[in-house]
DNA sequence: GTCTATATTAAGATAGAC
DNA sequence: GTCTATCTTAATATAGAC
């Protein structure tokens, strides 16, 4: 008999994929605290129990949500990791979704609190963006793209601030144009 | 008969003055939904229904202690107000509170959401703080102080989109240097 | 010194978490 | 069902305008 772990089967990962999506739409209108297991099983047409069976709590599905959601932005169709130009795009595609970026404002801001249950992943996530957009930075400013005096990490950092704080002006004022203002920030680093 | 108001007692000034001081302590250093109003009454040395006398909610009291916290934030010593040139000194101040500057991120973030009581407070304080940064952006540029290919409303919404996204970062890793990095989101703007 | 708005409190209703 | 936290109500004490 063969104890070792089989995985997911099929029908689990894609009943996972489903509660994800369902999960992001409740979380998106109702916020986390307004959100209620209950409804999200409901809606998926599961029970409530079944839903611990593939998330322990509902921090760790409020995260698993954001984690699918932003695996999701820095890829583009294709594939290939998105980069530098891909901004205003990804910008442009949460304006898509308010609710969501939202829920993505509030929780990457509660999850600074020590000992929150997504204080490691939020801070793992920042560190890798910073990293892979310095990358970026660096690699542009080699083929003679982007000024060179500025160092590769404090750009990195700058975008993504600007990224994050211009996206919750909009959130207060939906006329900013956060597309054309990430730009505009690209534009600055040109040589 | 005169039924007209007298306004508040010196007594009442004075106190209110002190609820918020004990208030920003706790919140900083619990949260909001931590914070217990009687855990603030009690290190004021009154009733929790003294507080309510004062503050109509928790979610006033704390609406209230941000507010107090932007105006010693827009203002200098002297009274004069704070502009571009002080920006890396606010974040210098702030990083000496992180409680408060956590409880500032995720309100802010919070009070995005339709209905919120104080989504009214921050759409107002975005577009003040936008309008008084872009009228100190455009003065620079007369100067010729600043480059001007960049409209002043877009450099406004940059640089106070940097200030709120770094700050972010620097809750998740405190040993990123916010003076150092929007001294450096200046210097893009230089002609 | 009188008078009344303001400051304070006691007691309890209500609502949500566990 | 129990407990805890927010908020109400109603009543007393005090500050300060006149």
């Amino acid at each position: 008999m063969d104890r070792r772990a089989r995985g997911s089967y099929a029908k689990g990962i894609e009943r996972r994929r489903e509660l994800l999506a369902v999960a992001a739409e409740v979380f998106a209108a109702e916020g986390f605290d307004g959100t209620t297991l209950k409804l999200v099983a409901e809606r998926a047409g599961i029970r409530e129990a079944t839903l611990f069976h593939y998330f322990s709590s509902k921090q760790d599905l409020l995260t698993a949500v954001l984690a699918d959601r932003d695996e999701q932005n820095t890829t583009r169709q294709g594939g290939t990791p998105a980069s530098l130009a891909d901004l205003p795009r990804v910008a442009e595609q949460n304006a898509q979704h308010p609710g969501l970026t939202a829920l993505f404002a509030v929780a990457s801001a509660t999850a600074t609190r020590p000992g929150h249950a997504a204080r490691d992943y939020f801070r793992d996530r920042y560190a890798w963006v910073v990293a892979a957009t310095a990358g970026d930075v660096a690699r542009a400013q080699e083929r003679g793209e982007l000024r060179t005096d500025i160092d590769p990490e404090d750009a990195a950092r700058i975008i993504i601030g600007a990224f994050d704080g211009i996206q919750l002006q909009w959130l207060y004022d939906p006329t900013v144009s956060m597309p054309a203002t990430l730009t505009t920030v690209l534009r600055l680093l040109e040589p």
